[in-house]
DNA sequence: CGCGCTACATACCGTTTGGTATGTAGTAAG
DNA sequence: CTTACTACATACCAAACGGTATGTAGCGCG
């Protein structure tokens, strides 16, 4: 009979991983990957070198790892999660994210900005794997997005006229630049103003509607 | 009779200092303030260690006169010049200056993005002294926007609902957001694409205008 | 000429960096 | 008990970093 290996483990099998990802992802989100110090992040961590070492390859691998399992996770969670609440329409789900943004804002969101939008400047020109790794975040995103405005077509709710690749990429654009100008600014009304006139812009989309531009507009059902 | 002073100078007074803003500014732009090192700055200025020390007290002073001279200028030049040109209503010189800056991309910008927001990401959490510097040009910018839009409210071709300022402000995030996700996704069609869509914003804008959001619409005078 | 000053040039320094080499406790298998 | 392997821990290293100390060429001036 062949032996197999059971691989069986006593312990959480990637406890310490875990701990190096959540501390390496700290330290990026405020100093950026390049400025992020290995001992601060072991320190973080509370692990040695040598665990980190035997987890990733170097420090680059770690930044990886970052993008693809924690950023990534952010993303789903803040941004395409909401959108599979399945109430109201394309234009409304929409809108409800947004919202939903606009009024949780951590003052840390305010000072750090969007970190995927971060690391995105920061290591998209210095690194072909780290924008890759970046670009299909940012790619599932938009296409989270698109695919609610086509199903608003489908609907009969949005606008027959709207592209909605390019609009959706439009959109994760305004909204990834509202963070950068408030973190610049360093001013959580400006993001949420910001937010808000992307919502009209949204609400500029439904079939039928004039895409007025007003400020205070009526909250959506959500 | 009191010798003044002639002050007279034979050489170029900041030639020295040009040169290196001029290379602080091109390796700032590629590898970011914190990553962009001293040695090779010199070498691309080419001058020495002495000389800088000569004209900055500092790396971070470097950086301020990066922003409030090179970064600045460059904003003036390429968004708030094109305004003013005179010709034509406030929308249609907002058009204008977006339509400008989609046709002239040049690689550079696709894969670096745009200078001042780049320096606004990472710099802003890090350092007090350098985020009002960028912000100060984020403001320059968009009081530049929101002037015009106030002046198209006094001429009657701008919405009289529209907040000049909080509307100047959604542009400007937009069009970083457009310069960043293009950025990431290292595509000048994304760019494009994006700007457009803005500028189709910006032509909802008008007054008596439907705002509807058609894709390939007519380009505007400029 | 010689003094003083500006505008650099050169050499050097302490610290921090990412990375490596080596050692070892714990555990499962034979 | 021995072996083998995983999952780390510790100590160390060469390179690069920003910054400083010191030297000096050239020019205006008296």
């Amino acid at each position: 009979m062949a032996t197999r290996r059971p691989k069986r483990r006593v312990r959480a099998p990637d406890e310490t991983r875990g701990k190096l990802l959540n501390a390496a992802f700290q330290e990026m989100y405020r100093h950026g990957f390049q400025a992020a110090s290995l001992e601060t992040i072991l320190a973080r961590a509370g692990v040695t070198k040598g665990a980190l070492y035997h987890h990733f390859p170097d420090k680059a691998a770690l930044g990886y790892a970052v993008v693809e399992e924690v950023v990534r996770g952010l993303m789903l969670t803040r941004w395409l999660g909401p959108l599979e609440q399945d109430e109201g329409d394309a234009v409304t789900a929409l809108r409800r994210v947004l919202r939903q943004r606009a009024e949780n804002l951590t003052s840390r969101e305010t000072e750090l900005g969007c970190p995927l939008n971060n690391l995105a400047q920061e290591m998209s020109p210095l690194d072909q794997r780290f924008r890759r790794a970046i670009d299909a975040v940012f790619e599932a995103w938009r296409a989270g997005f698109a695919q609610v405005l086509e199903r608003g077509q489908a609907e009969g709710t949005v606008r027959q006229d709207v592209d909605p690749n390019q609009v959706a990429a439009f959109i994760v654009a305004a909204a990834e630049g509202s963070y950068g100008l408030a973190k610049g600014a360093n001013s959580a009304a400006m993001l949420k103003g910001n937010l808000t006139v992307l919502e009209l812009f949204v609400e500029g989309l439904r079939e039928g509607g004039k895409g007025k531009v007003v400020i205070d507009p009526s909250p959506p059902s959500g």
